[in-house]
DNA sequence: GTACATGCAAATGCTTTGCATGTTT
DNA sequence: AAACATGCAAAGCATTTGCATGTAC
């Protein structure tokens, strides 16, 4: 997912409707590619004058998450949190200090080994890195 | 911790009372080391005739957890489990099946070399892995 | 007896749902 | 016009908190 004329079409594909509060809950996840947003997040970056319901955000965001246009994960406060898809980076740095996200790809899985020698079948994993980014380093 | 004993002393050097509800809290994770239990796992375990309530586990559990007794995660539906802490095994392969659990060692962090390049410095991490323990993997 | 614990009930915060009304198509 | 979306309000859960009572020490 690139452009929005992308996911026009994708909605139309999908038989959904292009309305006001999709087109804005997209543009702000676009500008907000290095971050995992809550929906109070989208909330607070709604623009000026635009009130959507927090029950349009939810239902919007699970469509979007079903045909695979964010993914999501859980913070450590057990709130919901989303991204746009990037193809292949399903891992993330998380910076504690600013909630900037660096997505990384899946590679070695040096747990494989083990799981085999206990006779489990892998067939999802999450991994997740917190610590401190570059730029919050420089300003402490 | 492995004996009850232990864990009297523990509460002791804390400064905290050995109750009822304690005793039988402690005995719940004791026999389900093998599982990550949420409140309601607790709640469900009990012995008949216990009534404890919501809030006492919910705080017992906090106790335990701020002197390193138990480990948390938060599941795929954001809520809070619990097991018994055991030294150096952090990560966990997860049967969703059954919801057992095995629990694995940190040793490779292959994503090392690409935080560093990133300026990223890691404090902490998450891991893992969903899949089907070798018994559900039989009965199917 | 005192300090810590518990039970109860109410509150909080995130998320979901029902339903009438609006809006795309 | 029909089907899908939205806003509003209320409900659902997990979790937390206040407060009076109970209990280990």
């Amino acid at each position: 997912m690139e452009t929005k004329s992308e996911f026009y079409k994708l909605l139309r594909e999908k038989g959904l409707r292009i309305t006001a509060p999709k087109k804005i809950i997209l543009d702000i996840f676009l500008s907000n590619r290095d971050k995992m947003l809550s929906v109070n997040d989208v909330y607070g970056a709604l623009p000026e004058g635009s009130a959507i319901d927090h029950a349009t955000v939810y239902r919007n965001i699970q469509k979007f998450l079903s045909f695979g246009l964010l993914e999501s994960m859980i913070d450590d406060r057990g709130i919901n949190r989303y991204t746009l898809c990037e193809k292949g980076q399903h891992h993330y740095l998380i910076c504690t200090e600013c909630g900037r996200i660096i997505k990384f790809p899946c590679t070695d899985h040096y747990w494989c080994g083990f799981a085999q020698e206990k006779g489990f079948l892998e067939t999802n994993h999450r991994l997740e890195v917190y610590g401190k980014c570059a730029e919050c380093r420089k300003h402490v």
